[in-house]
DNA sequence: TGATTTTTATACTGTCCCGCATAATATAAG
DNA sequence: CTTATATTATGCGGGACAGTATAAAAATCA
């Protein structure tokens, strides 16, 4: 009896998402969600040591105490918006995931929207930030690296699913091993991330993933 | 007539490599050599922007100032220790994708390598200097990209070269296409550079590896 | 209107940072 | 022994940094 008083049975009222309640003191002047995007844009920019948080404040015009009340410190901070560039990711890549087209199509449309995602950026190609967090904070930090582990597994894991699924389907030989294959594309998907940070031009990286679909699911 | 005045015809004495000169001043009292490698080390277990020259003093034994005095500032430190990494690797790495075994055993060999350089370090697995770069200086700073690309197309070639030379001998099959495989080999080597950076245990990047050589090269 | 609450804006603190100026030290040459 | 040279050692200075204290502003409630 921790969570509910001896109030009536009653329905609680519904936690309506986007109706304010009528705050109390003065309103914010920034929204939480499109200055976390902000954040989000200059971290993988420029990586979590080399932010500043007055390079924070002035991307999400809010200044730092502002940034302090809403998001806690630099490194929660951080944290907060590599969650936010996951679920993002998870929304965009799980559409494609989950679709039942053949795998071939299924594939080149994965890595199509990775590569839109690396390729992003007015200040250049942003990569992924799995892959940076892992260079840069995943050894020493505790949290941050249970996340990027995370987000490696759910990556192997989806595409895992995928190549069982074509193999049920007879799309592919018998003896194929969907663990196998899935670590290789995730492999795919690592190094064409690594290698859009140094600006390697994306037709050179479509190449390198329409080898790699040719290996995996055989040629067209 | 520049280089040389018009002294006598005898050869020149041979430039003997560790012959000390008999240098003029106080003795440094470093290695310059070893005081690399201590910056080195550091650099890829912190990376660049985390990494303060006090640090680099304490690990190397020398002051500031000898540190500006020998290798110039932060930058150049850097670049002269991605070149020291980048010899050292292509020394190792060179004498395992030159030697003449069957290409099984040859990448097999050349992955161990590959995950002893990125599972070596005290403060944990420091993955792979150019993956590192590539996610945190190689954006914006165009020498040190020209550098990471340079290293990124010599890991290609080698790998190719290693499946043309397979080819040739008659292990891989006439349909192999050497550029597609060696590409999907380096994949592997940033995929499980990553994956280290991330404390993922050896164990699963030798399965791993294991898995990527029987899709390169056919099950044993 | 006046009190309360929540947020914004300014400014401060102590620390760390990079690069360099200066002085001290240790060797070789004259 | 004196001078020249090359290095080490100390420490300074301007600036950026993270985080916070304090004051001003803008809303609701009474």
């Amino acid at each position: 009896m921790v969570q509910k008083k001896n109030g009536p049975p009653q329905g609680d009222p519904p936690p309506d998402k986007a109706v304010e309640p009528k705050r109390r003191g003065r309103p914010r002047a920034y929204e939480p969600e499109v200055a976390l995007g902000k954040a989000l844009d200059l971290f993988r920019s420029t990586g979590f040591a080399a932010t500043s948080l007055d390079d924070l404040s002035a991307a999400t015009g809010m200044n730092r105490p502002s940034l302090y009340g809403a998001f806690g410190d630099k490194r929660e901070l951080y944290i907060k918006s590599y969650q936010r560039y996951r679920d993002n990711a998870r929304a965009v890549m799980g559409d494609v995931f989950s679709n039942d087209w053949p795998v071939r199509r299924q594939l080149e449309q994965i890595f199509a929207t990775a590569l839109d995602i690396y390729l992003s950026g007015e200040e250049g190609p942003r990569g992924c930030f799995t892959v940076m967090t892992a260079g840069s904070e995943a050894v020493a930090d505790p949290d941050i690296r249970a996340m990027v582990q995370n987000a490696l597994a759910e990556l192997d894991k989806a595409f895992a699913h995928c190549f069982r699924r074509a193999k049920e389907k007879g799309e592919l030989p018998a003896d194929a091993d969907p663990a196998v294959l899935a670590r290789l594309a995730s492999a795919t998907i690592h190094s064409i991330a690594v290698r859009a940070r140094a600006r390697v031009p994306r037709q050179e990286l479509e190449a390198i993933v329409a080898g790699a679909i040719d290996m995996m699911v055989g040629k067209r």
